[in-house]
DNA sequence: TTGACATATCAACGATACTTGATTTGATTC
DNA sequence: GAATCAAATCAAGTATCGTTGATATGTCAA
């Protein structure tokens, strides 16, 4: 018989790399307008940047931040590119946050004290 | 009679700002492992500095950060300082997330073309 | 009081991140 | 091929963010 892993202790704990992550990509205004756009489906760049407004470069920018933190991928045809969001990563961030819910009945309110 | 605000034509714009705001807040290692912590109960700063092992300055300086986005709350007892999670404020996130999913049945695919 | 302690704030520096304009790459059209 | 176009990349500058050490504020205990 295989020794069986030592039984979790606690709650799972939060990938917090992965959150700061995601988080970070969410962080930019540029970057949740393109998001927030993707919601409707995939769209070829020149189209994001005459509805963000933003130069060119710099949407590029932003939409590799994006494509290396996995929430969207981009597939070229021709001379465009579109990019689609990652609904995965969208739920996985959504789980990521939710991960973060108070945990009922434990540790409600502090004792004596605090330190030691 | 009073005009009436023109019907949305499309499904509710996401706050990207408020979206912004808590992508940055949980976008630093220091504040998620914060985050993470007060999952199970408020506790004093002394503690979360010494679970995380920072710097006092440097941990008083992101529970600012956390402070001003709303997502935790402090309450001053004695020499000490007691924060904790604010729940509304991780169910925005989650909801603020939740609202970035792609909409189904919406230009799944593109046509002819896109900047035409 | 005085001293020790917990925390917040501040100023200065260093590190990242963002923006801009120019250049490059690859595909299309003439 | 040459010109054009969409998009990516790069280098430079700027701005924003995070860290550090020092100092300030307020509380408690002796």
């Amino acid at each position: 018989m295989v020794a069986t892993p030592a039984p979790a202790r606690r709650p799972p704990a939060v990938d917090l790399d992965r959150l700061t992550t995601l988080g970070q990509a969410v962080s930019d205004p540029t970057r949740a307008g393109v998001l927030e756009l993707l919601r409707f489906g995939e769209r070829c760049v020149c189209d994001l940047q005459s509805d963000l407004d933003v130069a060119q470069s710099r949407l590029s920018f932003h939409l590799k931040v994006l494509r290396d933190a996995g929430l969207v991928v981009d597939r070229r045809e021709g001379r465009w590119s579109y990019y689609a969001l990652v609904p995965k990563a969208i739920e996985e961030l959504h789980d990521l946050v939710a991960a973060l819910r108070p945990r009922p009945g434990r540790l409600p309110v502090v004792q004596e004290g605090c330190c030691d």
